[in-house]
DNA sequence: GTGAAAGCGCTAACAC
DNA sequence: GTGTTAGCGCTTTCAC
């Protein structure tokens, strides 16, 4: 508990060279003799000495640390995203400070402020919506920021997203074709562009596609969890829908379960596709067809485009869309 | 993004102090005449100054920065930890630098070697099992560390985590007196102490105390996933188990589908008594009846533990045992 | 190929 | 109550 901190000074009084050699050999500068080199590192490892990431930043104002901002680590897409983004950020040697905001417009501020505050080389924003003062935060920040399965409607932020407005409009399509008068779309709060913006207008998009009219009482708005998707069975039947596209597993999940412990029969007497091919999906009996999106590659191409970034790259597109899929299982009829 | 720095030294010009001056009151020091206060901190306000956290950490030799090493944020158990660790974490203003390792003790030491040159304040590591090399860099740490809902048999680790023997026990023996003569334990890897020292000492404890003799055949381990379980249910029948304690809801969840799906009746020809109370035990049918563990809290109380001791305060007890529960569900006959 | 020296932006004695 | 002055441990010109 009380090492004697052991510095770069030391190191270099021990090998008989100068602070500024040890600094080259530990940064892999080539421009050092062999012999010099392995002079340095025995001493290096004699010593047990490492190099003082705080001082390095201070000197080279790089932190190789990114800051990593998102709702809630314990929300299953957000977690894999966040993993997607720590595995590349290793590859490149970043470390991730990682930070729930609960989409809390004063936390994500207060957040961005300590991030920005700590010198992070980069962010990476994960969040359904983004007000007027985070985005003059992020005009104002002097570091690069990638938005990772985020949408900003505006698209002035550099992004990795799948196309949600096809992948919703395929959906409520294929419920259509299949015979299904009333198709429900169960979305989340509609204050998130994601959902108004896009998923509401792909559902949109096929209902005008098959000439249509869309009911509005065939829209619900929930929130992201099994309780609230349990809840709204009764009105989706009251609204005498026979099917439902629904945005989030958990959701879908208790939908399913309110809609089979009522005695409805899935798929025959109602249909449901939902959103995220968790692990969840083929854990429900009958289990649920989904739409299936790369979650983990979301965080791991946004990392990727942040070391560009951060390397001071441009990169080829500042809105990266990664492909969509989609897979048929028993709540959907074949 | 090509902001300039604005540093403690053009505030101190511009408000007519010292930079030390302009330090007292952004580290809220009180020995500041109001006025010079508010005037600082209007000329604070005005140039947009924001404190360089790395130059405050190498002049200070304190980061407010702590690392967060887990095997994986994907795995719900340990994203339910890591929020716990972050709310409390937040509330004392310090900011978390995850780090996934994957229980490889390479990975493992790698990011604690990160760690440590990042000149992290405090540590809280989360993993199934600690070996010799791991625990060595414990000893050359000097920042205190916390085990999080992780057991190192040695206690030589600060930790906090519940009674894992106890609960399995409490577990295997409700299953023992509902009348089934075979219980099965399906846990996790033999080589993680959590399960050979905690868990299947708890169901032995059981069956000792029934005065029953042990079957080996009644004991599985699998990886920690819902295909295992599905897979392993062949076997459990095989072994003519009518009833289990599974330490994974993941793997419970699985046994639970793979039995239904072939017909056996639960809870009447089999009894399941899961582990984490994690969502999925609603989600099943049956649902699942569980030892309930609290997992934020576990995480939670850990970091408050670690402000103690980075507070160099010595806490009452160095391996904080929280108390666990059982909700009866729809797996177990009443 | 190597060294000397000037910072990086801040805190923490210590003086006044 | 406020200012002066060393550092903190490293990188980075710039010489040689």
């Amino acid at each position: 508990m009380e090492k004697q901190t052991i510095t770069i000074y030391d190191v270099a009084r021990e090998a008989k060279v100068s602070m500024a050699t040890v600094s080259r050999v530990v940064n892999g500068n080539s421009n050092v003799k062999q012999e010099t080199k392995e002079k340095v590192e025995a001493v290096i490892n004699d010593l047990g000495y490492r190099p003082n990431a705080v001082a390095r930043g201070l000197a080279s104002r790089k932190t190789t640390t990114i800051g990593v901002i998102l709702p809630d680590v314990t929300d299953h897409y957000f977690a894999e995203l966040a993993r997607g983004i720590d595995d590349v950020a290793q590859m490149y040697h970043y470390q991730i400070i990682l930070a729930n905001s609960d989409e809390s417009k004063d936390k994500e501020l207060q957040v961005l402020d300590n991030l920005l505050g700590k010198q992070v080389d980069g962010i990476i924003f994960m969040g359904n919506m983004i007000n007027e003062k985070v985005r003059t935060e992020f005009d104002r920040a002097d570091v690069p920021i990638v938005l990772a399965g985020s949408v900003d409607p505006t698209e002035k932020q550099y992004s990795v997203n799948i196309d949600y407005r096809k992948a919703t409009a395929e959906a409520t399509a294929q419920l259509l074709e299949n015979g299904n008068e009333r198709v429900a779309l169960i979305m989340g709060p509609a204050e998130q562009a994601i959902n108004s913006e896009y998923k509401l207008k792909g559902y949109q998009d096929a209902y005008n596609a098959h000439s249509k009219p869309v009911d509005e009482a065939l829209i619900f708005s929930t929130d992201y969890d099994y309780q609230s998707g349990y809840q709204i069975a009764d009105l989706v039947l009251a609204a005498k829908a026979t099917a439902a596209v629904v945005v989030d597993d958990d959701v879908a999940a208790g939908l399913l379960n309110a809609l089979v412990d009522s005695g409805v029969k899935v798929p025959t007497d109602f249909e449901i596709i939902t959103n995220n091919n968790s692990r969840l999906t083929v854990m429900t009996r009958p289990q649920l067809s989904s739409i299936t999106q790369p979650i983990y590659d979301l965080g791991a191409v946004s990392m990727r485009m942040l070391t560009k970034l951060m390397n001071l790259e441009e990169p080829d597109v500042s809105n990266i869309i990664l492909p969509h899929g989609y897979v048929d299982r028993d709540t959907t009829q074949h």
